[in-house]
DNA sequence: AATTTATGTAAAATATTTTTTACATAATGT
DNA sequence: ACATTATGTAAAAAATATTTTACATAAATT
């Protein structure tokens, strides 16, 4: 009934040479501990993280986040 | 030299029946003082609102809000 | 001209995101 | 087996987003 914050960011991070989360956040200039909460959707980052997020992997951010109905 | 998130709120108000900001506001269970700030990108919205925005215009996030390099 | 509606703005309080510091475990390499 | 690298997590502080309350002006309506 809620929609939610979803990602792929794991996803992305094994396709592109298995990049850790910590050269992710290197390369998004944030902490190794921001990069891990968000890809656990712990919360859901600011529009401008999620934009550098997508940029680093090259696709639009729809592509990488999405805002999706999730069962309970 | 600096990326920055702009939008075209006002474009998409305007052209959905003069939607005011207030009804905008309204539809993302935000204030009226949101809606104005980030239509005047006095700070960028959380990713969630960025969604629920492009949701009510029916349009893509992209097609909301843009990460680009700004002049100056 | 007077009234109502829409927008701009501001300060303080609250909520959320992000950093910093730190430790623990899992996975990989030597 | 040992050492190094990657990931998970947590608490407190800092930064940023959002609300609340309030007032001011602009624009539209009667």
């Amino acid at each position: 009934m809620a929609k939610k914050v979803l990602n792929n960011i794991r996803k992305l991070r094994l396709e592109n040479n298995g990049m850790t989360q910590a050269e992710l956040a290197e390369k998004i200039d944030a902490t190794r501990q921001t990069v891990n909460a968000i890809e656990a959707a712990k919360y859901a980052p600011s529009l401008e993280l999620a934009f550098k997020i997508a940029d680093v992997f090259g696709e639009p951010l729809e592509m990488v986040f999405e805002y999706k109905l999730t069962e309970k």
